[in-house]
DNA sequence: GTGGCTGCAAAGCTTTTGCATGTTC
DNA sequence: GAACATGCAAAAGCTTTGCAGCCAC
C-alpha cells in the first residue's frame, strides 16, 4: 500500500470511529496507526510491543479488546493461519496472502482471481482467502 | 471421502508408520482411524473425547504429541483458520475449505484451480489453501 | 533389552473477563 | 455527568515440556 493512502485512512480514522459508534481514544489512534503502517500482520504482542515507548501506560488486555473491537467493526481482518497466535491486518482491499515455511513470514500477494473460483453450491460465500505455503527466496537461498 | 478409499489408508497404516520410522500403537492406530474416518476437521479436544470410550487411559497430551507428529511427517493437514484452536485434515487430497461465519462448521469444498492461480514472483509455491467464508444454508435459513 | 512412546502433572503462552478508575463526548 | 474505555490482575483455555514407567520391535 502507498503512503498517501496509509495517511488517508488514518486521518480519517476519527470519523471511522465516530461513524462506528466508539470513542476516539489515543490508545486506538496508536493501535490503528501502528497496522495500517505496516504489512507485516503482526500479533497482539507486536502491537503491544511497538506501543511501549509511544504510550507506557498502554496495556496488552486493552490491545486485545481493541484488536476484536476493530475486527468486529470491519476495520481490520484476521488473517488464516495454521498457528494458534491472531495476526491482523488493516488492508482491507482484496488480496492473499503467502506464508514462508522455512521462517514463519507472512507477505501480501497480489492475485486476481475474479470469476475464476467458481461458487461452492448452497453455501453463500461473502468472502474467500487464498493462502500460499512456500520458500520465501532468503530460506530458498539458505536451503531451509 | 469413499468408505473404501477410508478403509484402504487405514489398513495401509501400519507400513505407513513403519516407512516413517514410528512405532505402531494403539493410540496412534486409534487417532489416524478417527481422523481418516471423518471429514469434521476436528480439534486435539475432539479426537480425545471421541477416543475416550475406546482408550479409557489416553490422555490430551499424547494426542497432541500424535498429531504434531503425524502433521510433521505429513500425514495430516492443519487447516488454517482464524481462530487460535489447532483443527486436523487427513484428507490429503487436494480439496479446500468453507467455513460458516454463524456456526463455525467447515466443510470441504472441491474447487479445480489448477494452472489458475499464478505462481507469486520468486516466492517457491509449495501448495495453497483456498478458504471461503460465508452463510450455510441452515444458518442463512435462520438467518445467522 | 532398548529406544521410543505414553500418561501424568506442571509450566508456558495466549486470550478473556471483571472491576475500579479514568477519559471522551 | 453519563457512558464508555482503560489498566490491572486474576482466571480460563490451549499447547508444550519433563520425566518415570511401559510397550513395540
Amino acid at each position: 500500500m502507498n503512503q498517501t493512502e496509509i495517511e488517508r485512512r488514518i486521518s480519517k480514522f476519527p470519523e471511522t470511529c465516530r461513524d462506528a459508534g466508539l470513542k476516539l481514544t489515543h490508545q486506538r489512534m496508536a493501535v490503528y496507526s501502528m497496522l495500517a503502517a505496516t504489512d507485516s500482520h503482526p500479533t497482539p504482542e507486536d502491537v503491544y510491543t511497538a506501543l511501549r515507548t509511544e504510550l507506557p501506560s498502554l496495556s496488552l488486555g486493552t490491545v486485545y479488546k481493541i484488536l476484536d473491537q476493530f475486527h468486529k467493526h470491519g476495520f481490520l481482518r484476521r488473517v488464516s493461519t495454521e498457528g494458534h497466535v491472531a495476526r491482523y491486518d488493516a488492508n482491507m482491499e482484496s488480496h492473499h496472502h503467502q506464508i514462508c515455511t522455512g521462517c514463519g513470514v507472512i507477505q501480501d500477494v497480489r492475485v486476481n482471481l475474479d470469476g475464476v473460483v467458481p461458487v461452492a453450491s448452497d453455501f453463500q460465500v461473502t468472502h474467500f482467502d487464498v493462502i500460499f505455503h512456500g520458500l520465501c527466496p532468503e530460506c530458498r537461498q539458505r536451503g531451509a
